[in-house]
DNA sequence: TCCCCTTCGTTGACTAGGAAACTAGTAGAA
DNA sequence: TTCTACTAGTTTCCTAGTCAACGAAGGGGA
């Protein structure tokens, strides 16, 4: 009955937990270099590619285009990103990452590694793997493809 | 180095992208019965106790004071639930559950239930224990007290 | 008793994202 | 070639949260 089901019972409660934690808590760091968890992720999308389509990366980050087209114009006023318009399309865009942005990246990037690997210190290095590897199977066997902020 | 750092390697990438799945199933659920995510953690939390303060409220879900002063105005207008002044100390307001609110707690219990089984449905017993029992150890090896939505 | 300091809850300004309307441009069919 | 349907991005409106300022109320010391 609705009394026995506990809200801490449920596996999704403590998924969430957790995530909050590690997310909240690496926001905190890179707000540090004056940038969000959805900027970090949107340049650090951009960083391994020339330019991008506004659309494709709303794909790959996993939100809409408007927030990709707002997070855009938030990037361009810190001018750590251009838009730029298409020739063979003209109504398609591309956004690429400034020499700005680009210096940035690897310092964040270290950032983020340090910040997981901090948060998952206090498993086990088999724990810290079975639970990578638990979450992966789930993605997967959930056939997750979109690429969430972080 | 910093190309060495794919995005994909860290935990907590694949924590959030488990973490928002699952929430957003469950959103898009409990909205059929007209209620938020957010509006349902506020109405559990209230079904075990009589009437509880918002500042209690605010610590057991885990959100500012401000949010939950707002997520009470909407409740309140959904008649789900109900604001009193406290006679002993009169800065203080209890909230509380209307019989309206308090006979949709179960149903959306289980609900949630439900939600949990078959999101986690695709593990196997024993995965989807493992991966609880990791959860919960990180939270617990980690401090966690507060109590997030859902 | 009166003042200061703290606490409780609400409010307002702001940030972030989603959904849908809208604009501009492309492409295919007649 | 021109009309229609579709596509790409932006914009607008809405929801939901944070933080800081605020007013009301309590409590302890001079």
């Amino acid at each position: 009955m609705a009394d026995a089901a506990s809200l801490t019972a449920h596996t999704g409660y403590w998924l969430r937990m957790v995530s909050n934690e590690v997310s909240q808590e690496f926001a905190r760091k890179v707000a540090e270099e004056g940038v969000t968890v959805a900027e970090w992720s949107f340049m650090r999308s951009l960083y391994d590619v020339d330019a991008m389509a506004p659309s494709a990366l709303a794909a790959k980050m996993g939100l809409s285009k408007g927030a990709i087209s707002k997070l855009a114009d938030r990037l361009i006023d810190k001018t750590l990103v251009a838009r730029a318009e298409n020739d063979e399309d003209r109504r398609g865009h591309s956004l690429s990452l400034t020499s700005a942005g680009r210096g940035k990246v690897p310092a964040l990037a270290a950032l983020a590694d340090k910040n997981d690997a901090e948060y998952f210190d206090v498993l086990t290095t088999d724990e810290h793997a079975t639970l990578l590897a638990l979450l992966k199977a789930l993605a997967d066997r959930r056939g997750l493809k979109t690429i969430p902020v972080n």
